[in-house]
DNA sequence: TCCTTATATTTAAATATCTGCATATATTTT
DNA sequence: AAAATATATGCAGATATTTAAATATAAGGA
């Protein structure tokens, strides 16, 4: 029941829904996670740190980058239909569909560099 | 997506995961789902409107008595498949049996009554 | 070895969640 | 109408969650 819960917890969050959705798309590493949600390294990082420790992402390493993946070969038991659902659940939503479409102009150019991006389009 | 959040907020709690289990097994008044868990009647009652307000319960008067049930019928989309995760996932866990063997004992005797039975056998 | 860089983690503050106690509400009975 | 009773709810304290800022870690290159 705790890993059920854990599970559960996870996917209580918008963040994360936001982030299993683009999973869905394609294998993402944290700066384009940050690129493709708008958000901060510290938020990818954790959250994406909550979703593999509940048991529903893959995570491998490519020289400094950590990429993130949704391991649907790895899932056991309700874990993959808990998937379904969630993929069923965030059909047709506007937002999500924005964070799609960041996701495919978004690069692997580093945290650091996508972060001096976000500020100049704030700012601009 | 916020729906979906609640839901899974919903389930992301160990009393009511305990509270759904029994409501598999037959609608259930407050007092009822007090004495299975050996809970608290505000325990017992707030739970339950989470998970109604949530979708997933059907409430029904019944003179004095609130009945709660899952409502199979009346969920959309997604909820039954989530229900079904649920139900699956709970299998073979040692407390929930605990509980609908309370169950089976349980009557609609009221939460006064049942606080009383309770604070007896505590001290027993 | 030192520097740069992608990611992870610690800390602290804000916010949300859960529970018990006391009380309110609503329905039935007298 | 008053009393009894099943359930709901306001409030307060304890605990958990989320985030940004700063810092640590780890890998690659000069």
């Amino acid at each position: 029941m705790k890993d059920f819960i854990k599970l559960c917890k996870a996917l209580s969050d918008e963040t994360r829904l936001r982030i299993l959705n683009i999973l869905l798309e394609r294998e993402c590493c944290v700066c384009e996670v940050m690129q493709a949600l708008d958000i901060s390294q510290t938020r990818a990082s954790r959250n994406l740190t909550v979703l593999y420790e509940a048991g529903f992402l893959r995570r491998r390493k490519d020289g400094l980058w950590s990429l993130y993946s949704i391991d649907r070969d790895g899932m056991n038991e309700y874990l993959a239909d808990l998937v379904q659902v969630v993929d069923k659940a965030l059909q047709g939503n506007k937002r999500l569909e924005q964070d799609r479409e960041r996701l495919r102009k978004a690069v692997r150019i580093g945290p650091s560099c996508a972060e001096k991006m976000r500020r100049e389009k704030t700012n601009a």
